[in-house]
DNA sequence: TCGCTCATGTAACGCGTTACATGATTCG
DNA sequence: CGAATCATGTAACGCGTTACATGAGCGA
């Protein structure tokens, strides 16, 4: 599954601009999937060239002219063809978990800095989960994906804050700071 | 961080070849880092011309000959410099997710089915983690990620069977099949 | 004999990321 | 006055994924 049909999903929800979908991405989704304006703005072209959307300029005052995108037809249909068919992946892709498998080539104080680092990361993610659950009205699988992305943070805050000691000491055995 | 960083750092468990460390990967980290054929063997012949591993050719009775690559005195002097300067990432990419979040476009035997799949995939990946801490010897770091991988995919799985209802009736609000 | 494992690579392709380019308005 | 927000796009670049090409043993 691409951007392209991600923004289409997205069109679902009411029309949007590209700049609008791009906050929605970040308020909604953003602790599993990501999508830059490099990627949405192609995508919002393609799909308009194919009929699957229609794109309106709106004129607003004190703001620049937004280009407003709404779903067709043939682009729900194809959307709901997309998403029957497709064998939808889960992919993680961890540098940090690569860093801490290879901790015992790092100093205790970089080791320190990168746990830190992430935490505050999970942090951030969850926050974010807790304001669009509180503040926004969404479909069914809103707060279920909530759900599951908080279940998922949760887990691993804790246990990244319960065994930091033994993290910091994998440095330790074989790198004598 | 690329695949040749990654190269390198596991080449400080002694000599292997890029298929034995295709192998490791798989064994290893699969559930938070994955790469391909093509992504090694480009990557080690990168470091080799770096100077940073150097490769022999080994014969093998009854198997083909094998390159089997070493890190060099340069390479680990690389390898520490960027494991302490990289900010290191840790990026989620769920379409599984994204069909949830849309659960009220599909209908419900399509749910279920990814439903499935994807507890099975967490099983599967589960089942890895268990036979590597049972039967390999590592790192220190690597009881460490074992354990956080554990921790999170046994949490998501806990998650998808205790809402699984839930799931299945975000199908039905909007869309009775 | 069929298919799997061991073994090494190349080449095209797809796709996302990053940087760049531009510009009005509002808030501190 | 400077920074942030709203707003739209392009172009190059990097990197991983997939498919392709080849080939010898081994177990069912």
């Amino acid at each position: 599954m691409d951007v392209r049909t991600l923004c289409l999903a997205t069109l679902t929800h009411g029309a949007m601009s590209g700049y609008q979908i791009k906050r929605h991405f970040e308020a909604t989704f953003s602790h599993f999937f990501g999508a830059g304006y490099g990627s949405i703005y192609p995508a919002l072209s393609d799909l308009a060239a194919e009929g699957l959307v229609r794109g309106e300029d709106v004129a607003q005052d004190g703001k620049p002219d937004k280009r407003v995108f709404h779903i067709t037809a043939a682009g729900d249909t194809r959307l709901r063809a997309t998403l029957a068919e497709e064998a939808p992946r889960h992919k993680v892709r961890s540098e940090f978990l690569v860093l801490m498998y290879f901790a015992h080539l790092l100093d205790r104080a970089r080791l320190a800095e990168v746990l830190d680092e992430r935490e505050r990361g999970i942090e951030i993610q969850l926050a974010k989960i807790d304001e669009v659950e509180r503040c926004c009205a969404g479909p069914p699988g809103l707060s279920l994906v909530a759900g599951f992305g908080r279940a998922t943070l949760e887990t691993q805050l804790d246990f990244l804050r319960r065994h930091r000691e033994r993290f910091l000491d994998a440095t330790d055995a074989a790198n004598a700071t």
